[in-house]
DNA sequence: GATGTTATCAACAACGATTGTCAGTTGCCA
DNA sequence: TGGCAACTGACAATCGTTGTTGATAACATC
């Protein structure tokens, strides 16, 4: 994820504009290292601008997906997800009781189709996502039975 | 995927009751390699059952996921997919492009999460998505540039 | 600085996929 | 065969997301 600066920088440089709203969805993306669902993303910028809309929100993170420099997922969680990690590879463990998202780089080479399946499709992206219970979550669960 | 006399048997034993609507939903499942969508069922569905509601197949497809006779899959494409191989683990080749869907058995073990990183998250799951174009896809790209 | 063009803002409503409600019907077990 | 619980299907609600619109504000040029 690039610098708010940075980030001004190539949406001007697209004849985008710039707007206060946009620079505090910037600022709340940068060093963000969780997965906020686009609704959580705007839950905050409110707390430092109440009249932003949602709308513009789910406008400028399109606007940013479009660019590459965040990655919209949706990852079967109900809402998409704002990934500013474009930089490295990498992959997702999804809490399937929170819906928490992180990230893990995986040791050796990711997998590959095999010749004798891939019959004319030509693989542009390999995702894996890890699906299981964050320890967080396990230790509600056991205080909650 | 069960035969259409098991899952009667299965409805049954739930203490669910087996419908003409259901067994005709049963008998669009059984031996269906392809990952329809709910849409696509209901309206194969409705072709030999005219008067059948889209929500008859949405309960029943639910019904048989919980049950585990099928999977749900949501995979970006916007709406879900009915899988009902559930036998035999496999993963998934998806077209960015139409959107189906293709089983594929790897080769070699399921990636693992390195232990350093796994920090009290434990995966039930791993789910590998290859997405790219299918080669009838590629062949009417080409054609159209 | 001032000005005009044009993209953006935010309220509203639309959209598609899925699910809830509810009255009437029907399968299943005794 | 009877009775109850589950199912069906018409309708509308819900959720996340996006299109439309008049008003506003940023940018480049002067």
């Amino acid at each position: 994820m690039k610098t708010v600066a940075e980030l001004t920088e190539r949406f001007r440089a697209q004849g985008l504009r710039v707007t206060p709203q946009r620079q505090a969805i910037f600022g709340l993306l940068e060093g963000n290292d969780g997965h906020p669902t686009v609704e959580a993303l705007y839950e905050a910028a409110r707390s430092e601008m109440p009249a932003i809309s949602l709308k513009t929100v789910y406008h400028t993170v399109n606007d940013l997906a479009a660019m590459g420099e965040v990655e919209l997922l949706d990852l079967g969680t109900g809402s998409y997800r704002v990934d500013p990690n474009v930089e490295h590879a990498h992959h997702h463990l999804i809490c399937i009781v929170c819906g928490r998202v992180r990230d893990v780089t995986l040791d050796g080479r990711p997998p590959s189709v095999p010749a004798r399946l891939r019959d004319g499709f030509s693989v542009a992206a390999v995702e894996i996502n890890f699906r299981g219970v964050c320890d967080e979550c396990a230790g509600s669960e056991e205080s909650t039975r």
